[in-house]
DNA sequence: TATATTTATTCATTTTAGTTATATTACTCT
DNA sequence: AGAGTAATATAACTAAAATGAATAAATATA
């Protein structure tokens, strides 16, 4: 049994069982991988795949089994990898995180700051996407960390810290007429047209559930991924945004006037997740406890061992906390 | 990084880093061995051993969690191939079992009949061992499994099945002056010179501590590693026995007569144990449940998949079966 | 039935693991 | 301190295996 046999299983399992696509893929060619997976086999004395013919068709049960324990041992192996670049120099190394609009645009850049500055050797990779795209990539190792909100629990083989607690703030314009109500409802909000974020992203189910509950349809005229776009639509004068509070940025937003909504929307949390049994580098530690200084080392660790697995739902009411601006609205 | 590099670092971490002992334990040459070690270092860019010149000081700290890593890769590699003769064969296989005198010789004759009538084609092999040993074999993964009343949670890695609580009984030649005593206590018997097992074997610390609680020294004048020569000694008329209740034939050993002493020590376990995270063919979860009926493949599984670590306390007091033969003493 | 796609086979080339013989270094015991 | 012993490293060689290009065979698709 060779590694790269492994590998190559892996892989085609992983390109709908096309050994062409997957050599190109790979950089080689696809006689070596039809030929190593043919030796694993006869190796094994057990078929991986199901051929009819030449093309193969799907994977054995045998398959699976041994796909797993396949995928366990390359996670292993980059493991070691990750190891020693840790005791070859613990401030150099790369770190990759998928995240959503939000946390890139408004939570993340002070982050980055810092953390460039404790760690200027360490390249660091931003992606962008949708939560779904975000998740799917920390869950193939496409990514060391997924930030988001939503989706994050949809994935298996993930672990999920979480981060901090959040609510939504009301964006009007300056003298509208809901900034002079003593106490915001649901109610008052939905006389005006409603922008707000897509379905998927950005707690926007919360939101809608709030609505549901008071037996109302929230009159949405405009749906945006992010809340950039919502400011604009509201400046325009189009309508009432709802935004995550962490959008609101006080100097840049001086047109506008945000309104606290935390009693109006259930909190939702931002998480950060990896997937499980991967080694930590000491810089992507450090980069979690930047961005939520609850989840220190000690409690990192823990958790990674597994001594903690039970008490995360204690740690998503109880200790996690909530977000705020030096001059977060309300 | 290959395969066999981690086989060959883990090797030699195992042979006191003696490479050439470890290329002779391997059928192959020192050089191959230690050129494929250079080779990993090499491309890790980090070293595994510290030399003092050409000779191997010790692991470094890179090494050590690198090592830890590889033999998680060892190890699943072995499932992989278990996996595969499980497919090819589910009847055939091999299964290696270290235990004790004790269990060897009263206990796992029945089990082990039944278990090569249903499965003729497992080859089986039995070593026996003191509970350090055999402890020690399943830890290294040199046999499946252990059986052992002593020294099986002294070893790290090892998932430890209670299988059934047992007493002691107290063996004396036909006509002995306490085969009449209505109530046995151990004051009674201490004042009899005592035959038991070796420190170390078969539960004697058990009966150590309940002889200390009563505030007493145990008279005893011949220690043993099995019951056997116990047995043998009270027939001499040396002294009085105390053996596992197990170890007490009715048929066989008609010329001596056997007490229950289950008031009078704490009961031992006798537990079995395999390596954690290993792979347990069908016929290996059916021997469990053979020799510990309540431990069947549900239990087994969720066991194995960490859904239950923490009850195990609850299982080790409250369902698990005492050992009774049909004639037990008393 | 023809065409495009995909995998298997063959054979030449390159790379790599392992072997033997030997040099070098370190440890041990007087 | 020096001789003898034990261990590892180096070098040259051999055998095996992985890879790659060209091509054949099989399958899916239109």
């Amino acid at each position: 049994m060779k590694l790269q046999q492994l590998r190559y299983i892996s892989e085609v399992a992983k390109n709908q069982l096309n050994i062409s696509h997957t050599a190109e893929k790979l950089f080689t060619s696809q006689p070596g991988i039809s030929k190593q997976i043919r030796l694993l086999e006869d190796e094994l004395g057990v078929k991986i795949f199901n051929r009819s013919g030449k093309q193969l068709q799907d994977v054995t049960d045998a398959g699976k089994e041994i796909l797993a324990a396949a995928s366990g041992i390359l996670n292993k192996i980059e493991t070691i990898n990750r190891i020693a670049d840790e005791y070859k120099d613990e401030e150099q190394g790369s770190l990759s995180i998928a995240t959503t609009h939000t946390q890139s645009r408004y939570v993340l850049p002070r982050i980055i700051q810092d953390f460039t500055k404790r760690y200027p050797k360490v390249s660091l990779h931003l992606h962008q996407g949708t939560p779904m795209q975000i998740s799917e990539m920390a869950a193939d190792g496409t990514v060391d960390f997924a930030i988001a909100t939503e989706a994050l629990e949809l994935f298996e083989g993930l672990t999920i810290m979480p981060c901090f607690h959040w609510n939504r703030a009301i964006l009007v314009p300056k003298g509208h007429p809901l900034i002079s109500e003593e106490r915001l409802t649901l109610r008052l909000i939905n006389q005006f047209p409603l922008i707000t974020y897509l379905f998927g992203f950005t707690g926007r189910s919360r939101l809608d559930a709030a609505f549901e509950q008071e037996g109302l349809t929230p009159n949405v005229v405009v749906t945006a991924a992010d809340a950039d776009v919502i400011k604009t639509y509201v400046r325009s004068g189009l309508g009432v945004g709802i935004i995550a509070a962490m959008a609101w940025e006080p100097e840049r937003d001086k047109d506008l006037v945000a309104l606290d909504a935390s009693h109006l929307f259930a909190f939702s949390t931002t998480s950060l997740a990896f997937r499980q049994d991967t080694y930590l580098r000491k810089y992507m530690i450090d980069f979690i406890e930047m961005f939520a200084p609850h989840l220190n080392k000690g409690y990192i660790e823990q958790r990674m061992t597994g001594n903690l697995q039970e008490s995360g739902e204690t740690l998503f009411t109880a200790e996690v906390p909530t977000y705020s601006t030096a001059n977060s609205p309300g």
